[in-house]
DNA sequence: AACAAATAAATTGTGTGCAATATATTTGTG
DNA sequence: CACAAATATATTGCACACAATTTATTTGTT
């Protein structure tokens, strides 16, 4: 009996440690992100849309692996704020493209100095962000669905 | 101009990998937690309960870095499912304790299955396990808000 | 061409997270 | 005792996440 209950301990689950380290870091990019005027998952998307401008609400779904239920509301409220326009594809009316207005550009000037902040903040080693990353992609490969993870 | 941009890239934030983990672990304990009537915050919390039962909502709050805007309707949520019971404490009405009912208490037997089916999902090495759980800790370590992290 | 199946977004509804504020109670100080 | 400061919880408002459903469009098949 004993054993079996030393499984329910939370210090013993890695589950929480993720889910309290995913949210403690998010909490140190948010002060960041205000002066940009964005929130981590918006950040996210200007990340993607930073890499390669003008793409469909799937696509960039896949990167961020969220679904339109998220990104539609959330790609809204950018749009509003003027960092992107949203456009039905006349090609194919059923996909919306994604690309940055000018202002959408241009800050990504201003966001390099976000990750170089956090990197001071995280105060790693390369190493063990580099072996960090690795345990963390290998969790994400063994517990990737297999209906959202069609790559 | 080129080095700047390359810590804009996605693939290269540790930061996103740890959003993503975290989320994809959580979809794989949703169905096991399902049969448990459970969401995941829900389930950590039952976890601190069975641990030690009879806390107040500022004590489960440290233990999952929640505040009461989250853990007061999660808690009512809970009472109203019937697995504990909300009381203002006698000593002290500022406080608020948190006890689970035989309900509560028995739904431990059928937890024990969760954590062991996700230890056969996650595929990871117990060496494995433990390095990612001592890096999180080193990164919740560094990442700790002073506010918060009062202990 | 006709139409079922597939696809892409949007919508709806529920449950977090969290900042900011409000409320009630207790504690510390003169 | 009076009363400001501190404490614990609750409330409000906003922004995700995500399951489930809906809508509109395109593709595949006959």
């Amino acid at each position: 009996m004993q054993d079996a209950a030393d499984w329910l301990k939370l210090d013993v689950q890695l589950c929480f440690r993720l889910y309290a380290a995913s949210r403690s870091m998010t909490r140190c990019y948010q002060p960041l992100l205000a002066e940009l005027g964005l929130t981590y998952p918006q950040y996210l998307a200007m990340l993607v849309l930073w890499e390669e401008d003008s793409l469909t609400v799937k696509r960039i779904g896949e990167r961020l692996q969220l679904d339109s239920g998220t990104l539609t509301p959330l790609l809204k409220r950018m749009e509003q704020a003027g960092l992107l326009q949203r456009q039905r594809r006349i090609e194919n009316e059923r996909e919306v493209r994604v690309c940055l207005t000018d202002a959408g550009k241009a800050l990504k000037e201003k966001a390099v100095a976000v990750p170089q902040a956090l990197f001071t903040t995280l105060n790693l080693t390369l190493e063990e962000i580099s072996q960090l990353s690795h345990l963390l992609d290998k969790l994400l490969h063994n517990t990737a669905q297999t209906a959202a993870g069609s790559e």
